[in-house]
DNA sequence: TATTGTTATACTCTATAACTATA
DNA sequence: TATAGTTATAGAGTATAACAATA
């Protein structure tokens, strides 16, 4: 025993460890579909509805409306989304995927299966399941709700 | 079950929220003392040394050596870390904590522990017995050995 | 006035590569 | 030449706040 701890005598050393590496591998393999990984989200996020505004949007994925602007416009420079004017209210303007866009979730979404099967695979059913139980039990004691993107 | 995977199906995906959460609230702690967590990791890597070469630091941090030299700016610029010329190589400058970048460790230690207690202290000890594993098996089984520091 | 959304600014982290000095 | 380290550049994410248009 040390009087400082050592980084390793940490849970969320190792947490934040292994998340980065799931998540930079990820990060590499929807690259090569030509987008990012908080882009996927937002298309996922999108995915199941016509149309949303950017504040809902940003409220579903815990981040400032400017954040979802800049996200927004990258993906419309890609053809992926198009913003919609409101008829209701002038100021309004909904995201909504373009075909080409919605076209793309179903690859990125095997992508994602098949980067959680190469992580989690090594793990016995067992472990996958306390893993998958402890995690949410986290996210639920500290009301963790929104998409995380990083 | 649905033809495209949904975010929350994904292990990684909850892995990344809670990491997310753990890493954000201990970067709000250690900014009320002046660094950041990769500051923080740095520093620690460096008290359990005299002084250490900036590439051996990259090689323990999984971090390029440009990353390291700007870090290391930041970190001297708040007179934590010094730069000494290596008398033997005269490319050479090892990097080292100041005397008040050595005192801060402790109470940064002290920040990891008690964020620590707060995520994870909700589990019970089996729980975060079952947490360790498995983060340290998947950790293992992917050949994972650098620093996180993001 | 308040709200919607965009834009501006600034900072951290990351990655690649050019560059300087020394070996 | 090769190596040690710094510096430059660019991209992605985050946060705050100023701003224009509309309600």
């Amino acid at each position: 025993m040390t009087a400082v701890s050592n980084l390793a005598a940490h849970a969320g050393y190792w947490l934040r460890m292994v998340s980065n590496a799931v998540s930079h591998d990820f990060a590499r393999k929807v690259a090569a579909e030509g987008v990012t990984v908080a882009e996927w989200t937002l298309m996922r996020a999108l995915y199941d509805h016509q149309a949303m505004a950017p504040t809902v949007l940003a409220r579903k994925m815990g981040m400032t409306k400017g954040a979802i602007s800049k996200l927004a416009d990258r993906l419309l420079e890609k053809g992926l989304l198009a913003r919609q004017d409101n008829p209701g209210d002038r100021r309004a303007h909904s995201l909504a995927l373009t075909a080409l866009g919605r076209s793309k979730v179903p690859v990125l979404a095997a992508l994602a299966d098949a980067n959680d099967a190469e992580y989690f695979g090594v793990l016995t059913l067992k472990e996958r399941g306390d893993l998958d139980r402890i995690l949410k039990t986290l996210a639920e004691k500290r009301g963790l709700t929104s998409v995380p993107v990083d």
